[in-house]
DNA sequence: TCTGGGGTCCTAGGACCC
DNA sequence: TCTGGGGTCCTAGGACCC
């Protein structure tokens, strides 16, 4: 077994992985921009700029997504409840999100990163390593001054290409030291690791500065008297294997001595494709649950559908009220993308489990995937899946008629013609569209729906009122620094 | 009303095959 | 005469990442 990742089955292939030994040069480049989320709803809305600003739920149980800095200064993190930051920072404005803007800058950036080399892979959205070994316009060398001046034009050309999201930039001899790299100046800022230097940096860190060393594996090496990377080293390869399992402690043993050859792989195919939802409350009507995984697995399917994928084994997810998560699984003969034998499956599933106590979350998913489809016999007879487990007769052809609340995000309720807005602690619609006078009302959490308020546009109350439909530009006529 | 949603990878056990 | 292995596929759960 080789636990390092690796450049596919074919072996080194540039178009797909540039395998190096482990690398004399800091040629790897770790690109990070700075609250990503948050510093794109300041671009866009100039009242938020200086302001905190949370992105993630925001519903009762939301959690944060990305915090500006701003708010980080009353510490409010990513992944706290939302609950939790808005008694921290009352004051910030709480965004849902707008996906779509996310992922069209954060196209424009690995659209420049592309420019420098073929060899991008993007972690997610707001992420990405860079292999400066395969430069499409070779450097004249990979010394330290030479990246170092890539990197601040690199990170320059973001800036401006964004609108005025700024990056962090980590350069190194491997993803690892990179990555740790990127972290150190953050926001705004660029280090480059000397090669030579790598384990001087590691040691006085925390374990967890390793990537794949979460809470639990830090309350693992934390009963062995490790706490930081020099501690690690202290520990034998067979001992952390003992302690974590062959994958994880022969990697750590590795990555606690900046060992670290793992290629830059560009396109990296998917795996798998889910939509989940939690619910404000917990759900108690089997019909009910029925009909928002049929309606989840509509969700998968339309995405399978977009990228040209078809998968055979059908997931789904449920979270109980007290937490505990089940799974179950179920693998077809013959990959698909069919909504209807989706939600057959998951409906199938979600028969096996007692469902009593009350539920949290559903989700449903898909994975084998294939990159093609097959003509979905089973589909096209509408009901059999003989063989396949999960799949109970009990969902006739006709779907329950089950009243489901509206999707997540879904303006439904809002008179039509209205411009829908969300405030820091609920929703609102706004119906006045002059410039100097915007009309709010607001209905919260937890107040009924609440007066109607007219607000003079530069009203510093008006920071908490974003338009989420049914345009941006909508948003700069609302926007109260302008005017 | 503590604890999202999208993923990845790993482990362990059982079935099944040679 | 029990007592093999190896390999693959499948399932459920868990850790971790952004």
């Amino acid at each position: 077994m080789h636990g390092e990742a690796t450049a596919g089955p074919c072996g080194p292939d540039p178009a797909r992985g540039y395998v190096a030994p482990v690398r004399a040069h800091a040629s790897v480049l770790h690109l990070d921009l700075d609250a990503f989320f948050a510093a794109v709803e300041q671009r866009d809305k100039p009242s938020l700029r200086g302001r905190p600003v949370v992105v993630g739920g925001t519903g009762g149980r939301g959690v944060v997504a990305t915090a500006s800095y701003e708010a980080r200064v009353y510490g409010v993190r990513s992944a706290m409840s939302t609950r939790e930051a808005r008694s921290r920072c009352p004051h910030a404005a709480y965004l849902r999100g707008r996906f779509e803007e996310y992922r069209r800058t954060s196209a424009v950036v690995m659209a420049i990163l592309r420019e420098v080399s073929p060899l991008v892979e993007p972690l997610s959205l707001d992420e990405a390593f860079v292999d400066l070994a395969a430069a499409t316009v070779p450097l004249p060398d990979l010394g330290p001054a030479t990246v170092r001046a890539l990197g601040e034009d690199l990170r320059a050309r973001v800036r401006e290409a964004t609108g005025g999201v700024t990056a962090s930039v980590g350069i190194a001899s491997s993803k690892f030291l990179a990555k740790v790299a990127s972290e150190l100046d953050k926001p705004d800022g660029l280090v480059v690791v000397d090669p030579g230097t790598e384990r001087d940096l590691l040691r006085p860190r925390h374990v967890s500065v390793i990537p794949g060393v979460g809470p639990a594996t830090v309350e693992r090496l934390r009963r062995l008297g490790v706490h930081t990377v020099a501690d690690l080293e202290g520990l034998g390869a067979d001992e952390l294997v003992r302690e974590l399992g062959q994958a994880h402690g022969a990697g750590l043993f590795r990555l606690a001595r900046a060992d670290d050859d793992r290629p830059v792989v560009a396109e990296r195919d998917a795996k798998s494709v889910s939509v989940e939802d939690t619910y404000e409350t917990d759900l108690v009507d089997r019909r009910l649950m029925e009909g928002l995984l049929t309606r989840q697995a509509g969700g998968v399917a339309t995405r399978l559908r977009d990228h040209g994928l078809s998968g055979r084994t059908v997931s789904i997810k449920v979270r109980l009220a007290d937490f505990t998560t089940l799974s179950r699984s179920a693998t077809l003969p013959s990959p698909t993308d069919d909504p209807a034998t989706l939600a057959r499956v998951a409906r199938g599933l979600l028969a096996d489990l007692d469902t009593s106590t009350g539920v949290r979350l559903l989700g449903v998913g898909v994975s084998g995937l294939a990159d093609w489809v097959q003509e979905d016999l089973f589909a096209a007879a509408g009901a059999d899946l003989s063989g396949a487990p999960g799949a109970d007769g009990t969902a006739t052809a006709a779907e329950p008629p089950v009243e489901l609340p509206p999707p997540r995000g879904a303006p439904v309720g809002w008179p039509p013609g209205t411009d829908v807005v969300h405030d820091v602690h609920g929703r609102g619609w706004v119906w006045g569209s002059g410039r100097s006078v915007v009309t709010v009302r607001f209905e919260t959490a937890d107040t009924p729906p609440g007066p109607v308020r007219s607000f003079a546009v530069d009203d510093p109350a008006l920071h908490r009122v974003e338009a989420v439909s049914p345009a941006p530009a909508t948003v700069a006529e609302h926007d109260p620094s302008r005017r």
